[in-house]
DNA sequence: ATTCCGAGATAAATCGATTTACAAGCGGGG
DNA sequence: CCCCGCTTGTAAATCGATTTATCTCGGAAT
């Protein structure tokens, strides 16, 4: 008979199912068969093997479970950058779900990059995770066939592709930027400068094409001016600081990513400038910081905890029916126009 | 023999170890082998299981193999809550260690929860981790007996007590408490407020002791107060609101957390205060957006790189010499004296 | 020439659960 | 009184790797 034996070094011998049969008199199989709720068992027997496992403090081995069984219980979530207070809230939110329906989460990074993003992948299958929601990295677009080949139930978050072959959800981008230009029109502004992190991005190609739209379709013309910041803060304050150092200096800036925001706010502030006066500024994500400043940042609001419930929503609807086509969410924003958008200079 | 099998719904079937063997006409027991980099492997069969690898695509299947082998090679970290970018960097850093020294790293949210910890805690335990990096929550200090009697290698995080029978890395709290407080004091100010969040937590204690040795030891009496502001932002924000109701009004803020910060602006931004002229202000932890602000906000700054670095070789030198007693490091913050402290008002 | 030794390879046991296939007990109908 | 079907319970196979114990073979030592 099998039982557990005491590790060579300090661990504590843990019980396992051959302890807690022994102990209630009955077979490993039956012990099974109580823990995971199967009904054909007498009363008798669940009792005594209920019993035994709070005398033995046993806990079912999930290795070994899901080594053998087919059904899955882990669900793994791929996020780009544990530093950005966005994605942290969605981390925060979809943890939230999968504890509400019984499935245990288990988060990594990609670090923004496709290679790391496809070895995360790669190792979250290899644990036989039910399903993944993926926030694809900037640069990722090639491990989407990973994917597919893998027939792994998949969503996508926050940054999708149009292109739908995957579940996806993400903000109505292009709504929402076409709101704060008309804002900005509305304020008097003919002349808009954006600033978008990488324009080929799936997020930013969506709110650039909405401000264009909505910048065409106002009864007096405006110029808007795409300004590619880069990545990262450092690349963005350098892309802020050259366009800040040519004639003439942009009267409207609608920053459509944070580090864009706070590269702006640097730059005005170190050129003494003031804001709205010399220059309106609105943003996209809303942190709370923003609320604090004078004035307070004019921002669009990304929904963070329905775009996590949508995409666990669409998660579970994949686990439940496997065949059915995929589908693209897009969650509208809100929108806060704070005191940061004012009159134009002239 | 056994293979890997075709599964019943829309799986690829994955090789195993036994294809593997199959197709470099071997016996699995050598390719377990050549996999783990033993030695004792003819190079003409080694190479034979590398290129049958390769053809198959082949991954091991890390469930097998742990529930197998007693080495350990996943780490779990636990954080209070994934909204908080500074928890966030941490994260990220020590993700980076692990990926450097050859770990996995599964990282999961107590959020804030003694009895979430403590189960995420099990979890980690069952999935057979190596070790843990804890960052306590809040409330829970009775999870250190759970750690204790399992016998895992754990390592506290910024939050730690001074108690130690754990290993710990944590801020300087009281020193860099001190060098703010004589920083405000050096400004002429007497009279200082001090928000913490919990004054029981081991790091707000710290760093109110801190503070208060510093005043005590200048050469005219400085009057320290302690303002008590609960967990969240929405406490602190209703903590710091009945304060400044009271007369006098604070003219020195020393907001221990963020969100005490973030209370303070918003409470002298809607009584239309200024700072640093009716107010001075510092903070407690260093995020960017305190640069762009008029003035920029005084803060301590916590390394986190290095509080990540440091955890994570005091988890490897648990790893690798479990008897030595444990040990508790303190690593100095630096402080960044910004715009936010000025003279007093009167 | 026989024995011994070490290197290299493998068959079989093992980790701890789930699942399958089958057996035992029991009541009711023919 | 015997057979059938239904409910419970268990022995044994299984998941896919690692590890142990053993086996073989060529060359060195006696």
């Amino acid at each position: 008979m099998r039982t557990s034996k005491a590790s060579r070094r300090r661990e504590i011998a843990r019980p396992t199912i051959y302890d807690v049969a022994r102990q209630a008199s009955v077979s490993p199989a039956t012990v099974s068969k109580v823990l995971r709720g199967v009904t054909t068992v007498g009363a008798e027997n669940a009792s005594r093997v209920n019993d035994a496992v709070r005398k033995l403090g046993y806990r079912s081995d999930p290795l070994a479970a899901s080594l053998r069984r087919t059904r899955r219980s882990l669900v793994g979530l791929i996020v780009p950058d544990f530093k950005n207070p966005f994605f942290g809230a969605l981390v925060a939110a979809i943890e939230q779900c999968a504890l509400d329906s019984g499935y245990k989460l288990v988060t990594v990074s990609s670090a923004e990059a496709e290679t790391m993003e496809r070895r995360q992948i790669e190792a979250l299958l290899d644990w036989r995770v039910a399903g993944i929601i993926l926030i694809p990295s900037a640069a990722g677009v090639g491990n989407m066939d990973l994917l597919r080949r893998e027939g792994i139930p998949a969503v996508m978050l926050d940054r999708v592709a149009p292109s739908g072959s995957f579940d996806g959800v993400g903000v109505d981008n292009g709504e929402a930027s076409a709101k704060m230009v008309r804002h900005f029109y509305d304020h008097g502004h003919r002349r808009l400068t954006i600033a978008a992190s990488l324009p080929d991005l799936p997020n930013m190609k969506e709110r650039i094409e909405g401000a264009r739209d909505a910048g065409r379709t106002m009864p007096e013309p405006m110029e808007i001016e795409i300004l590619s910041c880069g990545p990262d803060l450092s690349h963005a304050a350098a892309a802020v600081t050259r366009r800040f150092e040519q004639d003439p200096r942009p009267g409207a800036v609608f920053a459509l990513f944070i580090q864009a925001t706070l590269a702006v706010l640097r730059e005005v502030g170190s050129r003494g400038l003031r804001i709205p006066d010399d220059i309106s500024l609105a943003g996209f994500d809303d942190f709370e910081w923003m609320q604090v400043m004078h004035p307070p940042v004019a921002t669009v609001i990304q929904p963070a905890e329905t775009l996590a419930a949508s995409a666990w929503h669409q998660l579970l609807q994949r686990f439940e029916f496997p065949d059915r086509p995929p589908s693209m969410l897009r969650i509208p924003c809100s929108l806060e126009f704070r005191g940061s958008i004012g009159r134009p200079h002239r």
